[in-house]
DNA sequence: TATGAAAACAAGGGCTC
DNA sequence: GAGCCCTTGTTTTCATA
């Protein structure tokens, strides 16, 4: 599972983020290389692990997801059972982006896409309903400064 | 801009999402129609605006990423030049991953991603010099729970 | 006449030497 | 690093409702 990453990687990762659709004759270009050693490097990192796969990125607004929230969340149960409630309602919930568990005073944090005001309301509702929750602070998004899948490729490991 | 989604569109829509590699033909295949409607259909909502190009994800972990931190900031100030320099701050930093404007009385949150705790400090350090923040309050991620670039496709809009 | 099936073309990925 | 093959994206043509 574990490679070292040179510089060349390192530059194929920063091109295949930008734009999956680049074709391979352009990023070994673009790197400096030619095409084979190139794609026996993408055939390395994706049997890594680190290339996880390909996704094509959606504009929210154009389907309609007008609204997105941040819920943290703090509970006062943290028994086996309720954990499993929690997590299910999680991952199974398409409306949630994003969940993580948090150290600190904030056990939970989500973040949640959905139609409307309204919309978050019939969410916030149903897992209410399903897990019991100490404490919970909605807060809607304004505005989307930034969002990037883009992770920072660092320098050295 | 604005077209309307039928049940096929949406049918795409989630294929792509998921793996955007997927062949047009089996595309067709899955959502019951053929490979020429399928493409003109793409190409449509690629021109309207709704998919917006395809990236490759990455494994953080497998690049080092190991510590991601929710950084809540209230701020006393909101005039202009402050708020270009933090824009300015937090578009330009690779480690943040997101940014949001909130309603509420926190005003913003960031995700972002580092190597470690250390790194994390030398960010904030550096981010604080640049604009100055009434408050901070930074949340390690102890577990990511969910985390999907897949928006949730409604029924109908 | 508009829509989809299907064939033709071209480009690019995957593999070998 | 050069080159081949074959899949697949893209375009055009043809048929059909």
């Amino acid at each position: 599972m574990n490679i070292r990453l040179d510089a060349i990687d390192r530059n194929i990762l920063a091109e295949l983020q930008a734009d999956a659709s680049t074709s391979l004759d352009e990023i070994a270009r673009r790197v400096g290389a030619s095409k084979t050693p190139v794609w026996n490097r993408i055939r390395k990192m994706r049997e890594a692990g680190i290339i996880k796969g390909q996704t094509t990125l959606l504009d929210p607004e154009a389907l309609g997801l007008e609204a997105c929230f941040f819920v943290l969340i703090r509970t006062s149960e943290h028994d086996a059972g309720w954990l499993d409630r929690f997590l299910n309602a999680v991952k199974s919930r398409a409306e949630v982006m994003e969940a993580h568990r948090l150290a600190g005073d904030i056990d939970y944090i989500l973040k949640v896409r959905v139609a409307s005001a309204r919309a978050y309301d019939d969410f916030y509702r149903a897992l209410i309903s399903e897990v019991s929750i100490y404490n919970v602070t909605s807060t809607l998004s304004m505005e989307e400064i930034k969002n990037t899948t883009a992770l920072p490729i660092l320098e050295a490991e």
